[in-house]
DNA sequence: TAGTCCATCCCCCTTTTGGGGGAATGCGGA
DNA sequence: TCCGCATTCCCCCAAAAGGGGGATGGACTA
């Protein structure tokens, strides 16, 4: 069993890759050493407009490393598996890793997932482990590494898988952001007064509802949500209630009232 | 330096964790073992309606398990920190932990956070490592781990605690999902078309312009629209994207277009 | 003290939504 | 084959939201 200290060296040189091609090679190491024999590290978006070479897609949106055999890349790609992968559905029903043999109880399988698992096969893919990445407000995405023809995921590399896969898309993170450039997020501030409005619009309530609960005109509901509209610079509460959720002004929570 | 079959151990024993007493025992005894004073592990909603006693709070819908002082959980939960931790808003930032070090990098730090901060370490809580818990269409939740007074983080135990924090979460999550009995995870499923009108409302597009972008009459997206609204039984379609969103059936990317 | 921001209220008018109804097509599963 | 479902289109009408305008009082600050 390999060491924590083996781990925090990986999260160290990780954090220091500053192109797709040094993370690779990274993952591509310490999957082996781990007993892996693949890893995919992917946000679960449709790559066809992008057609990865040598395993490798960065965009300032999103980023797609693996090490798959190239002719299931393809497959994969091509016929848009991303989207009903069972694999990658379930790591959105989860916080922490998962061996694929435990599928079944994280999702329902269909006969389509079935013939995914399938074809995975076929293509050399056996068995796998799956760290997600799940972020509000970004692209979900996950770090699967994976054993080849016959042969099973070793459980015993399970933790520290969990724990390199995070790590790993961590640094992914980094360079798609680096990509972009520098964060310029200048977070919008809204009132007491005018949250108080926005959560309510977002739970569906009228501006003469909202206005009933706060004990205030509806003409003043109004003009709060025009002033948040304002801030934002939005034409439509709508994108208000969106923007005050993806900026964490409100929590989802509240929204659901 | 602890070794990878200590957290092999503990996450064994967090498996078989029947309740939140067992958790929170196993949560007090690693957290010391890693150099930490304190923990929290909790699903980040509004507690007051809820009372924690011996720091532990349980129901069929989220858990809140701390050994954080009773005075300062009581502060906590009835001024609605809960909705405005800088700590937990940083959670739903990034999808592995942090050092509270690193706060602002991860989030703009307001007047109001500053001062949150401030309290919490009057409370004594002074620094800590946080383990963000995200699944879309769950409450967000994170697992803290905290030191006293004037301490620092313990650095050399940030990856052990990665590891514990994600699967004491997933032993949290069991537990509540046991008290929910059988897991009807009923999520309402929306149509392609449905979710492409959903994400355009989303982006405050009117039915007009949606007609035009999906090359479709606006009578057709209105249609499509209130199917949306009947499936989730809502009467808005405000309350539509909200679910849609809290549900990740779309990531918040897409709504922000 | 003057200026700025917040919160409150009121008017006007146009555009957009919500909530009914009905109806046709095509596709895949029972 | 028939049923269900997704998708498309159409009508009507009342309610709600968007986009202007202006006005008052209080609190905080430069």
């Amino acid at each position: 069993m390999t060491q924590l200290s083996d781990v925090q060296a990986f999260i160290d040189r990780s954090r220091k890759a500053s192109n797709p091609a040094d993370l690779h090679d990274l993952m591509q190491t310490i999957s082996y050493e781990m007993g892996f024999d693949y890893f995919a590290l992917l946000h679960h978006v449709d790559l066809r407009p992008f057609i990865p070479q040598d395993g490798r897609v960065l965009t300032s949106e999103f980023i797609a490393l693996s090490n798959y055999p190239q002719f299931w890349v393809d497959q994969y790609v091509s016929g848009e598996v991303v989207n009903f992968d069972p694999v990658l559905l379930a790591s959105q029903r989860t916080a922490v890793g998962f061996g694929w043999a435990q599928l079944p109880d994280l999702i329902n399988l269909t006969s389509n997932h079935i013939q995914i698992i399938a074809k995975t096969r076929e293509a050399g893919i056996w068995d796998g482990f799956t760290v997600p990445a799940n972020i509000p407000g970004e692209l979900n995405g996950s770090c699967n590494f994976a054993v080849g023809q016959s042969r099973s995921a070793p459980a015993g590399s399970f933790a520290m898988a969990q724990l390199v896969g995070s790590f790993a898309f961590q640094a992914a993170r980094t360079l798609v952001s680096r990509m972009r450039g520098v964060s310029a997020q200048e977070t919008v501030r809204l009132t007491d007064r005018q949250l108080e409005c926005i959560v309510l619009v977002a739970r569906g309530k009228t501006d003469w509802e909202i206005g009933k609960i706060l004990g205030i005109a509806e003409e003043t509901v109004k003009r709060h949500i025009a002033d948040a509209r304002a801030r934002y610079d939005v034409p439509k509460r709508m994108q208000v209630v969106v923007r005050a959720l993806y900026d964490g002004l409100v929590p989802m929570s509240e929204m659901l009232g």
